[in-house]
DNA sequence: GCGATATATTGCGAATTCGTAGTACAATTA
DNA sequence: TAATTGTACTACGAATTCGCAATATATCGC
């Protein structure tokens, strides 16, 4: 198993023993900023999606195939920054859970199709009846507008570099 | 191995085929912003520190490291929302490397401090410098204010409620 | 059209992540 | 202070991620 459910147990330590003001703001960067947050945005949507058999990753692709009706392995391991590899590996879990299937590609004949089977229409939705309580509560408690904190992740998107080694 | 270095490759397919567009930002929400964005970045990174033999997240726990001068398994964990045994593999791996080293922690004897050594502090030096230019770069292309993308990046971050299972 | 080169995908194996369960020490209670 | 309960850490094993190298099809140059 590897559900990657339970990071830091339900209640417990409420009061951070120290944690909070560890790295004082002004020594990071941005880039630091998004490794903490995604770290617990991931943290906090695994937990919240454990009991529908979805990692956040997971729903999030599944997400991505919902709202296209046909994606090539590529396409989506481009769009998701992943390597091919790592997609063909999801791929395969996918379709052992009968929750995709691959469709011919009449443009090329290397590659196919992804599509969502009714089964993975169903775990999506499911996962995301857990997602949206989550989603509700992070915009509710935003201290600033939803848009604005968009506006700001979309920027920092445009904003990366090609991926180049060194 | 497992460096997670050229994701995508370093130059081949600038245009990207269809992806960019395949969904819009309207069907989407702010934690799949910030999926998006930290595999994104997360990408750029791990490529960029590909040839420092340090990995993103790697880069990260030894800055805090850095600037923290000694932290417990735990806190370092709680502080990256990692999963107690995840943080214990980290550092075997750090500890086998020469990097860290456990100092005894006089107020609790289950715990210890961990301590970047010399050899530590120098490979998150060497890491630095391949991830100036690309904090330099993410910076210089943002539309807006860095601080302004921090304060957003921020802003979620308190906003996420504490893991919570279903 | 043919060969040369580029791209899409995957088998395989190695490294990583992390849950289960167990040990050791701490804190709380009586 | 002994018993009980809670917390810090880790050994182990299973699932995941992903690089290398191989295969199949596409595309380009001539």
């Amino acid at each position: 198993m590897r559900s990657r459910s339970k990071f830091v147990k339900s209640e417990p330590e409420r009061r951070e023993p120290s944690a909070g003001a560890v790295i004082p703001p002004e020594g990071t960067n941005v880039l630091f900023d998004v490794w903490l947050v995604s770290r617990a945005t991931f943290a906090v949507l695994d937990t919240a999606l454990a009991s529908s058999g979805l990692t956040a990753d997971e729903f999030a692709i599944y997400s991505v195939l919902t709202s296209t009706d046909a994606m090539t392995p590529s396409e989506l391991a481009r769009w998701m920054a992943a390597p091919p590899t790592s997609m063909s590996s999801y791929i395969k879990r996918f379709e052992g859970r009968g929750h995709v299937t691959r469709v011919a590609n009449p443009d090329d004949g290397r590659s196919y199709r992804l599509q969502l089977t009714a089964a993975g229409r169903a775990a999506h939705r499911a996962a995301g009846k857990l997602f949206q309580p989550v989603l509700d509560h992070v915009e509710r408690s935003l201290d600033q507008p939803a848009p604005t904190v968009r506006a700001a992740l979309q920027s920092l998107h445009r904003a990366l570099p090609a991926p180049r080694a060194t």
